[in-house]
DNA sequence: AGGAATTTGTGCGTATGTATC
DNA sequence: AGATACATACGCACAAATTCC
């Protein structure tokens, strides 16, 4: 699968911040120089630097320059993932509860026939903060196992299925406890605050499902951060 | 003030589909066409649409044609404005409640020394959703009038001071009551749900600040969107 | 202080690839 | 298979912001 060059182009310069070879605040060469060195037009150049700039890694300043934003950029595996402990922030994990393979007749809302239902339990620094459930289309999906899932289920999907999360959905609501609890855990039931509902697709399909739900509300948040160019 | 001929369009566009004018699923004229009868070139236009298109206004398909969505729609001056009714979008609007020039120092946590404090009733689809105090920085604002306020103070103040969104953090968390309570308005201020924060700064400066405490969980919820391009 | 050089922003046009109908 | 429509990529000219001398 050939990647547009421009994607390309985008993609290394993420790798290369994200590897420190490029440092925070340092500057691009000018885009004519550059995209010379890089054998591309400067148009192609420039969707890829407005591609960075979108994703807040880098600053685009006119008649100045390219300005590499490292401290803005979000972890990547952990972009979407916007629970944080609310004296900031806290390394994410998770455990695997269950993984099975059932058919959600019942619920009319189900988006499909049959689904793979991964039940986790999700940890920040080491402790537990949310039970959190996805659901995968079983028709787009390969057979899983509960005891050799990974940790970053996305980063497992990326790289054994070429999937990617392309758009994402946040509902927080009233919770409702959920009929099922997690084995030893410290998570206090009544204390639900909320509910975060989250959508992978893959160009146009849906493929999977994430809902949480959080507990202790006095130690984990809902934290979500925007950023948008100037107008 | 002239904005660039690309977000003339992307602005009248998301005027006409928050009106209705465009309406949810319909597809736009063929690009080489559109562009002519809008007297501009096809790159012009096309990002035009991809300003839409990143706002997920729209749905470009290749080979089928551009779609409006306004499901999944913020209307653009409310692109941070995150709470929407559960039934799905509403028309955000907004009524002054007060503004006055105050010096905050009881509260430890006051970024400013003097700030305007304006408070206002936020409406979706005319009906009373949520309480707004916007904290702006006097040093930096200009003297408020709240007769003369306009409905968007963010378009108000992007016009006036060329200050913009640059960047934002919602941090729901468990809401405490207000102390100040809206008038003549059927709110029921036992149900509140939590609290959102915002933040709107102008280059590295942080001049506002924005909280917001909704009511009526069963009828409004903080919704979130995001976008991600593929790895 | 001011003007020239540099650098990115906007806008136009065109050619070709690729998905959809 | 052919026509249609969006995606990618190239190149150029001028505007606007910044930097530098």
């Amino acid at each position: 699968m050939d990647l547009p060059r421009y994607l390309q182009i985008s993609e290394r310069l993420t790798r290369d911040i994200a590897a420190g070879i490029l440092r925070d605040g340092e500057r691009l060469p000018p885009e004519v120089e550059f995209a010379r060195s890089l054998g591309v037009s400067v148009g192609t150049l420039r969707k890829a630097l407005a591609e960075l700039s979108a994703r807040g890694l880098l600053t685009r300043r006119q008649g100045s320059g390219n300005y590499v934003r490292r401290s803005a950029s979000p972890t990547g595996i952990y972009a979407f993932f916007h629970l944080e402990l609310k004296s900031g922030g806290g390394l994410p994990g998770a455990r695997t509860l269950s993984a099975d393979l059932i058919r959600p007749a019942d619920r009319t809302d189900a988006p499909w026939d049959e689904v793979w239902r991964i039940r986790r339990l999700r940890l920040l620094d080491g402790r537990a903060a949310a039970l959190e459930e996805i659901w995968i289309d079983a028709a787009n999906a390969v057979a899983i196992d509960a005891h050799t899932l990974p940790e970053s289920l996305y980063r497992h999907y990326a790289a054994a299925f070429g999937l990617w999360i392309a758009r994402v959905e946040d509902r927080v609501r009233d919770g409702t406890v959920p009929d099922w609890t997690p084995p030893d855990s410290d998570l206090a039931p009544g204390s639900v605050c909320g509910l975060v509902l989250r959508r992978a697709e893959s160009r146009e399909t849906r493929m999977a499902e994430v809902s949480w739900t959080w507990f202790d509300t006095s130690r984990v948040a809902y934290v979500a951060r925007w950023s948008e160019a100037a107008p």
